[in-house]
DNA sequence: CGGAACATTGATAGAGCTCAAGGAACGTGG
DNA sequence: CCACGTTCCTTGAGCTCTATCAATGTTCCG
């Protein structure tokens, strides 16, 4: 049973820009089909040419990339929504690997068909070209809160950040999102040890800041995270979804 | 005297694909003019929704991010070649800011040509994706340094980074580049203080390394710097240019 | 029941930060 | 030509934050 592009549950969501008839048709051709896979599936690996792009559906995964010594860094987050593969798509090759952490639902596109998207679908294009400088926004902006923040406020930093997301895409509840990770992947995202990510976590559950159990986030306290973590979180203006 | 585009002195370089006539005349059109400035100009600040986009043609720069109690990060190093302003062109809001650190030489392009160039030259358009997903990989890169790696390693890492890229766009002289930069500007770049960044640099001057000085850094022994950044260098492809 | 995966906690050490001071180079004005 | 301010680089000392090491606890599953 593969979703109609008409009936995408992503769609309906308040971020996402509508489609018009025309844009529909392409959207229904490009897309090849759909995957299912359980957690722990790696979806793209750095290096690979991969010949399927892929938007998230459902489920949440991880970016990351891993070193020779054998450390990982979290690059992102992926949510529903999230659009895979599109530096092999324009660069050829992959800089960073995908794996699913939950049971995910994809939609899968043909890669080939990307220039043709270009060629006759210029609005889509565009699209793209805002998804990767988002990309890029999200990037710099983690890369400024490892390089320049303390454990707490980077700690504080990640998870406002992504219960925001979860916000946009209407997968939060009051102050309370999925948060399907381990310990050692939030340690990996923010450049901190596994021990002190506990530690931290600890200190902000004491305080009665948030509750992280069972795969469910808690902010109990977001004024008090984003003095902490020195920001003001935006609300992101309407996003394309390809 | 504006350069033509037909003569760009970055085009001969190696590491640029080559245009078409028609693509030489649209860029002809799509340029606007060129823009000299000083050191320490602001180009693009964050939050701004600059009418101008920017190429780089000769000098350097900083991108960079400020935060609320006055710690920067530098997010990339800017070189001829770079294209500046693609933020604001596709999400309506720069969210980085930009400053020439030397005499700068920009070509000057018109932000609201840029829906004609998705419509019109999809090869460029094309490019622009590109170039996005580029810096998203080099923003990846340089997370997955700071956020797991030692500061020697880092410091070893940046300034390969940066020799290599110099490479490619003929600024190098043997083991020797360009780098018209503070070490306030390496320290935030890398995530250190002004203090250890200095402390770090000495150490391998002394092993005889590299050395760094009037604004010149040559590297002595690219080897052991790969060894101990834990990376081997990548040759890019083709690269485009806007 | 035993093992695996993950979370938690304590102890210790060290990498890197902050503070503080001094030196070198350069431009400006008297 | 010299005094002075500014900017940037350099160096030392002390301290703190965070990493590492080591154990234990918990849950789940075969």
């Amino acid at each position: 049973m593969v979703t109609d592009c008409a009936n995408c549950p992503l769609r309906k969501q308040d971020a996402y820009e509508t489609l018009s008839g025309d844009e529909l048709t392409f959207m229904r051709r490009f897309k090849v089909g759909e995957l299912k896979v359980d957690p722990g599936t790696p979806l793209l690996m750095e290096g690979s040419n991969s010949p399927q792009l892929f938007t998230a559906l459902k489920g949440m995964g991880l970016r990351y990339k891993l070193l020779p010594n054998g450390r990982r860094q979290v690059v992102n987050f992926v949510l529903p929504g999230s659009f895979l593969g599109l530096q092999a798509g324009v660069m050829g090759e992959m800089k960073h690997s995908v794996e699913a952490t939950t049971p995910m639902v994809l939609c899968v596109f043909d890669r080939s068909e990307l220039w043709n998207l270009y060629k006759s679908e210029p609005e889509r294009a565009f699209d793209l070209t805002w998804l990767a400088a988002m990309e890029e926004h999200f990037l710099g902006e983690a890369l400024t809160s490892i390089g320049q923040m303390s454990a707490m406020q980077r700690m504080c930093w990640g998870l406002l950040r992504f219960y925001t997301r979860c916000v946009d895409i209407g997968l939060a509840d009051g102050d309370r999102c999925p948060f399907p990770y381990r310990q050692q992947d939030l340690a990996d995202a923010l450049g901190l040890s596994l021990v002190h990510t506990n530690k931290t976590l600890m200190k902000l559950r004491e305080k009665q800041i948030l509750s992280l159990e069972d795969g469910i986030l808690s902010l109990r306290d977001m004024e008090q995270m984003e003095e902490i973590a020195l920001i003001e979180i935006e609300r992101p203006a309407k996003r394309p979804l390809i």
